[in-house]
DNA sequence: TAAACCAGTTTATGTTATAAACCAAATGTT
DNA sequence: AACATTTGGTTTATAACATAAACTGGTTTA
């Protein structure tokens, strides 16, 4: 009857992250910050979880002296989302 | 951009809970059991917060000689329900 | 009358989300 | 030049949460 939800895309601010980045094809920290309205410390850690599962690519490189995070979905991801939102479906279609 | 996720119902068992509650006029704790696969224990913590929030009433009452735990929605439940499934909309709609 | 069962509740525990504190480098201010 | 502030993060601490395990109180069965 009700299908299992991702324990890591069914929080919050990761689910908002994966909502960006699955119809973007990069986004970096600062406007992922400012787009889910996040503190940069939770940020920073549901970025590292997502790409500890390999849901999403995390990249930093330097613009002039400035480092910038630079996050992209993977396949994996892609695929997990998708997935989670079927699975939601089983709960909110009534 | 992102609408808030009200945390009471952002948890798969609750959710599942509202999702059965909000279809039928009222359900037992063993039917709900039964229907989204969880442990008694865990759904009894379940019921509990979400009647603390009025989103659930919760009757105790006797059938022959064995207790029954019914459970229905209230209209306050049932319009949080309504507006997490719209917030939600904003993080799947891609 | 003891064992097993039913319908739950309470308690303990590991996990999680989150904010607060921190850090290093760059930029602005006096 | 020196100092403060901002930027772009990371690390750490903590409170809340989800969940399972243990327990309870009554009931049926052997």
């Amino acid at each position: 009857m009700f299908k299992e939800l991702d324990p890591l895309l069914h929080s919050q601010l990761r689910l908002a992250v994966m909502s960006i980045l699955i119809s973007v094809e990069s986004a970096d920290f600062v406007f992922l910050k400012q787009q889910t309205d996040s503190t940069a410390g939770n940020l920073s850690v549901q970025l590292d979880k997502l790409s500890a599962a390999d849901y999403i690519v995390v990249k930093k490189s330097f613009v002039g002296k400035k480092t910038r995070t630079t996050c992209h979905i993977t396949k994996t991801g892609r695929e997990a989302f998708e997935r989670y939102v079927e699975n939601l479906k089983t709960y909110i279609q009534h």
